[in-house]
DNA sequence: ACGATACTTCGCCATATAACGAATTATAAG
DNA sequence: CTTATAATTCGTTATATGGCGAAGTATCGT
């Protein structure tokens, strides 16, 4: 995560990146584990560049972080030590997230998370 | 707090209260206790409009509660049990924010905090 | 080398939000 | 009753943000 002049920059810049619902949507997927961009695409239903621009705004704030591997980016909830303060932050975000995925929305997720990229990725454009 | 047809709603509604500097301002001044409108008016410097319009922002997303004493309106930090979340984001709030008071602002929020309303509110029309 | 797939960057547009001042309401003081 | 103070509501304006598609980059398969 990136140095703040104080510690309202830094602050906001966590809330505003959690300040919409979409990336919201994003953060509860990837609280049962990774995905590459084009699932997420799949489960937000929405256009490749705009998810992309979600995820590299959660990014920036420093609450996903990414890894390649070939053609694809596999995002995930950030983990890794160092911050006391973010780990508080996520944290706090699965306990309120966490138990509330269900329906036909969990279905899909779990469906989309079995396939592998082999059978999944190939038919996000729209 | 109001309901909420999901959580994800009911989750935007608090990030985005807490997604601007000046509400956070104005909740890190109440981490010391109850203020009345005209103090956190003196301690942003905004408008008395801007200032009424957040606080009514956070305390429709349950993050402050109200009481009136003849022409003044005391905010300060939710606390009243509960909502088990509501109080888990107050102590995330409070823990990320808390420590980190000091300089001039901290001078000068004490100086305006002492001062009762005999002596302090009259003074704000700018 | 060439085409296809995964993702990003850019520019555009529509909507949301923060700021202010003016007008309004409620309470207190003279 | 009249004036002053504390706060709210409303209308306006400037800026921020979320959405898309088009174009660009990177990697894989043939």
């Amino acid at each position: 995560m990136a140095k703040y002049r104080n510690i309202i920059d830094e602050f906001t810049t966590l809330t505003k990146a959690l300040a919409d619902g979409q990336r919201v949507r994003a953060l509860r997927y990837l609280c049962e584990g990774e995905m590459c961009l084009c699932q997420l695409i799949e489960m937000l239903g929405l256009a490749p560049s705009t998810v992309s621009k979600h995820m590299s705004i959660l990014h920036q704030a420093g609450l996903v972080e990414s890894r390649k591997e070939g053609r694809w980016i596999y995002y995930r909830l950030a983990e890794s030590g160092g911050d006391v303060k973010l780990a508080g932050t996520i944290r706090w975000l699965r306990e309120y997230l966490e138990a509330e995925l269900m329906g036909e929305e969990l279905t899909k997720l779990r469906e989309i998370r079995r396939m592998k990229r082999e059978s999944f990725c190939s038919h996000y454009q729209r």
